[in-house]
DNA sequence: CGTCGGCGTAGGGAAAGCGTCAAGACGGGC
DNA sequence: GCCCGTCTTGACGCTTTCCCTACGCCGACG
């Protein structure tokens, strides 16, 4: 199913997206301001993003750069200003798509459907195999007795739902902690070797849990 | 160079999309009906079709029809009917935006470079060899063990998103460490170097990562 | 034939990044 | 209130990567 973030205060346009997009076979999550936009979209990235750009707390445009720091999620941008200066700035910035209040629901239901179209869906399979162990992403749990933490988890799960990829050091920063800790490249240090001591069979030449020294971390199945 | 085609017959767009487009560096064919926009982008498909729905032959949605056929290229759709209905029906059936005129030169082209930035990402493209191997620019992953560090992965990148064409030492230099950077081509010559090792077959002579003299570096396919 | 500019190669010092150990801070359960 | 597991923070040695200098090769040119 693919989830869309909504992040707008408007209870109408909110119930017709809903209705609209749950036939299609969409969810639909929402946040009521940037702040909550960024730190929902970081706990549990989205596969596209509708912005309107009058949030309460902080400029929308902040916002677009918050996601664009570490993901390439589609955004479709709302606004109520139509000058060009505006919608270029917003795309130039790296919004998808930019439409004009007021519109109509079924053009923004089939431009998100336009965007998405592209978007290709990654069958997650929830048992991996790290070394020695199997892991189960759904049930959360690990072969041989072993027991990790929720935070140990949720850095697990990002990597393992991109095997074979490198992940930015942002990115897993971002996904695990929030937006706000991109620079405790610490704290990956510390946790990516607290899963290598639980899961690799060597610990000290992991062969699974691999660093790219100066950009980021890889599982490699 | 991406190759845009625009289908229309108004010789003013023609002309300022011409001169915005060129300046980024995308290449500008035109077709002035729906038959010779389907024959042409047949004959030679381009990255990106700019639409316009009034046209003098055939019914601007059976040129998307036409071309969806076959192709997924991004299209832009541009028209003078603003209804909502009108909107969905291009969008549905396979147009990637759609513009209402009258509109400014300068949203146009941020939604052109909008919508090939998104596919440039997502789509095919982003695997490439070089000799016997073969990097994958997402993933960060070359074939048959190869490990490439952070400066040499921004520079392989650049190189690589161009393929054949001529990358002075400034703009190479700009990109990968900096404006103040320009006149530091011994860097060049230093990376460049342990490009060619990790990938050429020969790196003494080198096939695809090229020398031009005094101007620049080249990746030949 | 010697000089010169551009290029390729090699190697070492500096700095940034990483892994590890260890201890303090925090919060929930008892 | 106390204990225990977990999360944060700090300190230190080691590895990787980067930056910079030096030198040899080659073709152009006078």
């Amino acid at each position: 199913m693919t989830r869309v973030l909504v992040v707008d205060d408007e209870p109408q346009l909110l119930r017709a997206l809903r209705i609209n997009l749950r036939a299609r076979d969409y969810d639909v999550e929402v946040a009521a301001d940037g702040t909550t936009a960024l730190r929902r979209a970081g706990a549990s990235p989205p596969d596209l993003v509708v912005l309107d750009l009058g949030l309460p707390d902080i400029p929308g445009i902040d916002v677009i750069h918050g996601l664009r720091g570490w993901t390439r999620v589609p955004i479709i941008v709302l606004s109520g200003r139509a000058g060009s200066q505006d919608k270029v700035e917003a795309l130039e910035a790296g919004a998808d798509d930019y439409v004009t209040k007021p519109f109509d629901i079924a053009e923004l239901v089939a431009r998100i459907r336009a965007v998405t179209r592209r978007v290709s869906v990654t069958g997650a399979g929830r048992r991996v195999d790290v070394g020695e162990h199997t892991v189960d992403l759904a049930d959360k749990t690990v072969t041989g007795g072993v027991h990790l933490t929720p935070t140990e988890w949720h850095l697990l799960d990002v990597l393992l739902r991109n095997p074979g990829k490198l992940i930015s050091q942002r990115q897993l920063l971002t996904a695990v902690w929030g937006p706000s800790y991109q620079r405790e490249t610490h704290y990956l240090r510390q946790y990516m070797a607290q899963l290598r001591r639980k899961l690799e069979t060597d610990p000290a030449h992991p062969r699974h849990l691999l660093t790219e020294p100066g950009m980021g971390y890889r599982f490699q199945p």
